[in-house]
DNA sequence: TAGTCTGGGCTTTTT
DNA sequence: GCCCAGACTA
């Protein structure tokens, strides 16, 4: 049947295979989204299962609309088959879907709210303020880390290890974040896994009830599972599950948020039934990018080797490039792109580059702003980790839920309204006082005039926060009617929140747009409402934010990229302590993922790869001199061209680097400008003497004891210092 | 209470 | 270099 003819035969087995437990090992551009979707429709085709007893679970929004929509055009029209009944969707929203379903049995209503990772951050500021530490010993940050793996391991706070100081603050700062989480109705993304597991470990009825629901399961991605995703896996499939995952352990970048690739052997020793499949022949690249990722990835420790191969033909070589600096890095990366399009190689929106850090991003897209022209950026904090964005939303937060604390703090003085700190933290005393919550409290002022709390604050703070529980009623009141739109645009008149954050600036009409943008969302909630449109927003990302519209070239982390292909790849700051970063140096498994992700990022390119280094880069606002990357020894020399030497190994091509700079490199050479004993003033610490001067990182070093206050080293070109005569 | 200053951080970030 | 939180000042 037609459904088969488009398959090689290697994915034709795998789709065909007898229902069980599957595990596909799919490299890169070898058609694992076509074979994920062929098996959905051969179920339903050729074995006449129906869709609602199919699940299929994907990380990302946008993977599981691209799914959906693939499947749909597979089984669309003849077939007859509508796929509206498979249940796709992400791990988190299908966790979701279930905690609400089965609400009562859980500590939170049914239309509890999920706290994202900056929600998470300030709760538990206020965790570890309440439990008296420092935040500048213990950081929340890290507390908030151990807490989420602790979670994605599944361990509660009463197992969690307290086996040294920080272990200690952290469990008794994890049961009292547990504790605020549910006083706040709310839900961390790592909770509705960790629910989703323990509610099916201890249920057996339920267990059985979604295992009858789902007889038939669907795992993309598979690399990326962490041990609660895998767990709830294992629930919901049973001992003689239809199982079908597809991964591919060599793109497993996801190590430091829980995800382990060895979740694929785990598979395979607790199903030793299943059936695995390879699947190497590559539709994407050219045999010489294969092969360049193949030297790359071959180094990788303890790996199986898979070959990759194509029918594509060698294509043109890898360019590699060596600039001065990360400037004339991205223009050489523009003024590239630019050739390309005007030779008709290939079209802006062909191009993408990709880069370790998200602050690689700004000199990039300075370089194509002075060259006039467009680019789009896949980036964190794209839109929903917008200021503006974030108040509205916790403002609508609030609404749904008054108990919710941590929102009514965001927006309490924000636009400001005479809402101190002396009047939030009475309050809150008031609250605990009360035993209530502190939007309880508001509410009660402004509802009851004889309202027994009024007392608690002075004339001023008592009419300023009852003001604020008469625009909270009234936007509840407004709410129930279900209205959102309409609720939104309440909000904002109420809080005058444009004059707030539009001040004619252009930054300002900006952040304008994006609430007008955040409430064109929310008009497409219209009919599903509140609760639902609160959950959409809470488990969007980034990568949704990606339009395919506009031709321009694409701007992202290697991250971001996995997934993706494109004609044209830039791999920009091929340095040492970039690629692989420097945070990995002293951990071998951190390492060996710094590969992978290189692997990613050149196994995203069709045709051309232009590999891009600088020789001296800005980290941190000082610039000094890198070596390149030691991937780029990794690659096969005669698949490689371009100005880079470096691909000569030894030190006498190090040597030959150094001295090609040395003219540039001299030009901006810094000469010391001061001398001991020289008097010299600073415009805040006045008068004093040079006690030593040296060149460090390109800058004047110099330690000056000054008459009123001692002993201080500046960097020349920061400190202005006047010299003074004798 | 609301603005300004300062110091200490700083990867990646599917949900 | 740039951002954010908390301290500090008007």
């Amino acid at each position: 049947m037609k459904l088969l003819d488009e398959l090689n035969p290697q994915q034709r087995q795998a789709v065909t295979a007898l229902p069980g437990p599957v595990l596909v090992l799919a490299g890169p551009g070898s058609g694992k989204t076509r074979v994920l979707t062929h098996r959905i429709g051969f179920l339903i085709a050729n074995l006449g299962i129906r869709p609602s007893e199919i699940m299929a679970v994907t990380f990302t929004n946008k993977a599981a609309r691209e799914m959906r929509s693939r499947v749909e055009k597979l089984l669309g029209g003849d077939s007859g088959v509508g796929t509206s009944g498979i249940s796709l969707g992400t791990f988190h929203s299908f966790c979701a879907r279930m905690i609400r379903r089965e609400a009562d049995q859980f500590p939170v209503t049914r239309d509890f709210v999920i706290f994202d990772e900056s929600d998470q951050i300030t709760l538990m500021r206020q965790v570890l303020k309440r439990l008296n530490t420092d935040p500048k010993q213990i950081h929340p940050t890290r507390v908030r880390n151990a807490i989420s793996s602790a979670k994605n391991e599944l361990i509660s706070p009463d197992v969690f290890a307290a086996n040294n100081y920080f272990n200690e603050v952290a469990r008794r700062a994890y049961e009292d974040y547990q504790h605020q989480l549910l006083e706040s109705n709310a839900l961390d993304f790592d909770d509705l896994l960790f629910l989703a597991v323990r509610i099916l470990q201890e249920q057996e009825a339920l267990r059985q009830e979604y295992r009858r629901r789902y007889p038939h399961i669907l795992v993309d991605e598979f690399q990326d599972t962490n041990t609660a995703q895998y767990s709830l896996l294992r629930l919901l499939a049973g001992d003689e599950p239809d199982l079908f995952v597809v991964g591919d352990p060599d793109q497993s970048i996801y190590r430091w948020r829980g995800a382990d690739y060895r979740n694929v052997l785990r598979f395979q020793e607790d199903y030793p039934q299943a059936q695995t499949f390879l699947l190497e022949q590559n539709y994407r690249s050219t045999q010489n990018i294969l092969d360049a990722a193949m030297g790359v990835i071959d180094k990788h420790p303890g790996r199986q080797r898979k070959r990759l191969f194509t029918d594509h033909g060698p294509g043109p070589l890898i360019k590699i490039h060596e600039a001065y600096d990360e400037v004339d890095e991205a223009n050489t990366v523009v003024e590239t792109i630019a050739a390309l399009t005007l030779s008709g190689e290939a079209e802006p929106g062909d191009c993408a580059v990709m880069y370790r850090t998200n602050a690689q991003s700004r000199v990039v897209e300075e370089a194509f702003l002075r060259a006039g022209l467009p680019y789009k950026l896949v980036g964190a904090q794209y839109f929903y980790g917008r200021r503006e964005v974030k108040d509205i939303i916790a403002y609508l937060r609030l609404v749904h839920n008054p108990e919710d604390q941590l929102s009514l703090l965001r927006v309490l003085n924000v636009p400001p309204r005479s809402i101190g700190n002396k009047t939030i933290a009475a309050l809150i005393e008031t609250a605990e006082e009360a035993d209530l919550s502190p939007g309880k409290i508001l509410l009660d002022l402004a509802m009851n005039p004889a309202s027994p709390y009024r007392e608690g604050f002075k004339g001023r703070a008592a009419i300023a926060l009852t003001g604020f529980g008469e625009m909270l009623t009234g936007w509840i009141e407004l709410s129930a009617q279900g209205n959102l739109a309409s609720l939104i645009d309440r909000v904002l008149i109420d809080t005058d929140y444009r004059a707030y954050i539009d001040d004619g600036s252009e930054e300002g009409e900006e952040r304008w747009e994006n609430v007008l943008e955040l409430k064109a969302v929310a008009d497409e909630y219209e009919e599903l409402g509140l609760t639902l449109f609160l959950e959409h927003v809470a488990l969007i990302s980034d990568q949704d934010t990606l339009t395919e519209a506009q031709n321009a070239p694409t701007l992202l982390t290697l991250h971001a990229a996995k997934g993706l292909e494109f004609p044209v790849v830039f791999i920009i700051g091929l340095d040492d302590g970039m690629i692989p970063h420097q945070r990995s140096f002293d951990d071998g498994e951190a390492m060996a993922e710094e590969r992978r992700l290189f692997y990613v990022g050149v196994t995203r390119a069709m045709t051309h790869l232009i590999l891009v280094r600088a020789f001296r880069r800005r980290v941190f606002g000082t610039s000094s001199i890198t070596d390149p990357s030691g991937y780029l020894e990794d690659l096969p020399a005669d698949l490689l061209e371009g100005d880079y030497m470096g691909i000569m190994t030894s030190d006498q091509a190090a040597y030959q680097r150094q001295t090609d700079w040395r003219w540039k490199a001299q030009s901006i050479e810094v000469q010391p400008q001061f001398r001991v004993g020289m008097r010299v003033r600073h415009s805040s610490f006045g008068e004093g003497i040079v006690m030593e001067s040296r060149i460090e990182q390109d800058d004047e070093e110099v330690t000056i004891a000054f008459e009123s206050f001692g002993i201080k080293v500046l960097a020349a070109s920061l400190a202005n210092l006047e010299t003074l005569e004798d």
